[in-house]
DNA sequence: ACTATGCCCTGGGTGC
DNA sequence: TGCACCCAGGGCATAG
């Protein structure tokens, strides 16, 4: 699933291989229609061609191809989507969904095996992107800016860090390692975290991201980067798809459940859930370890 | 205004 | 070995 580190790592394996580019071929497989939202494929594929990438930009999970006719190509991979940069005549992959030659002999391919990605072709990018927030590694992504969301809502707190609006960029695998790192328990609600918690928890989702950036993003299953190779961070993950294992903190082992509609993993033991409205009661003072 | 659920899609894993 | 079933989840649509 590539989330903000992933799509990042991405951004900069791809940005000095594609700008200054232009597309000479697009080419949107059978089977793959769906990609294409704001145009019909082969219309699609025909605007692209022959346009130059003057800038690769990313927001929250988006990459942003900025063209040379000032419009923007908006990329977003879903779940089990990559580009990667390859040869001209490199062989099709399996999923391969969509190509797209350059001007130097080179191409980019979209693999999807479950064709949830799409493209959209638009003059702003912000068209592409409705209900998207501040990216979560933009100072616009404050601890004040998530306090206050957190305190108008009752839903889990991990409901609230997937909030696209809230924290863009911010998926699964970094919500349950924020909340672990916070000591946080994702069902917590919202609304009971209080602003010192949720300074603790901004602290953790700027930290697992960074972390995860410095790794080059974690593989768990479909991800790679922009030249086709794994990420290493999932080897360094506290709890994301460690259930049964020991805690790295307390020991306790990791449990899976279900939060927000989404496989959720977190320690019983040393991730916190304080009542509604004890935000400002201050117990015991945690150990510090992380 | 909010929250919860289903949908899209396909491969991998499990149980019978 | 085969087959039915379930699970994975980002963003959107819809229902409550």
């Amino acid at each position: 699933m590539p989330e903000l580190p992933e799509v990042e790592t991405i951004r900069r394996d791809l940005a000095p291989l594609l700008v200054g580019r232009t597309l000479t071929a697009v080419r949107i497989h059978a089977g793959a229609e769906r990609l294409a939202i704001t145009h019909a494929p082969a219309a699609l594929a025909r605007e692209l061609s022959g346009r130059r990438v003057d800038d690769l930009a990313r927001h929250g999970k988006y990459l942003l191809a900025r063209l040379d006719d000032g419009r923007t190509w908006v990329l977003h991979l879903r779940m089990t989507g990559s580009i990667v940069h390859t040869t001209a005549t490199a062989q099709a992959g399996r999923f391969e969904r969509a190509r797209v030659d350059l001007d130097d002999g080179h191409s980019l391919r979209l693999n999807d095996m479950r064709k949830f990605a799409t493209w959209h072709l638009v003059a702003d990018p912000r068209e592409a992107m409705p209900n998207t927030g501040p990216d979560a590694l933009d100072a616009e992504f404050s601890p004040a800016w998530l306090a206050a969301r957190l305190a108008t809502r009752t839903a889990p707190v991990k409901a609230v860090l997937l909030d696209q609006a809230v924290a863009a960029g911010v998926g699964n695998i970094y919500a349950d390692e924020a909340c672990w790192i916070a000591g946080i328990d994702p069902r917590t609600p919202a609304d009971a975290v209080g602003p010192r918690r949720a300074a603790r928890l901004h602290a953790a989702v700027c930290e697992t991201l960074e972390e995860a950036l410095g790794d080059r993003g974690s593989s768990f299953s479909d991800y790679r980067d922009g030249l086709g190779a794994q990420g290493l961070h999932q080897v360094r993950v506290h709890v994301f798809r460690r259930d049964g294992e020991p805690c790295d903190r307390c020991g306790s082992p990791i449990v899976k459940t279900r939060v927000a509609g989404r496989g959720t993993h977190l320690c019983p033991g040393c991730q916190r859930r304080p009542r509604r409205g004890s935000s400002r009661s201050s117990r015991s003072s945690r150990s510090s370890a992380g």
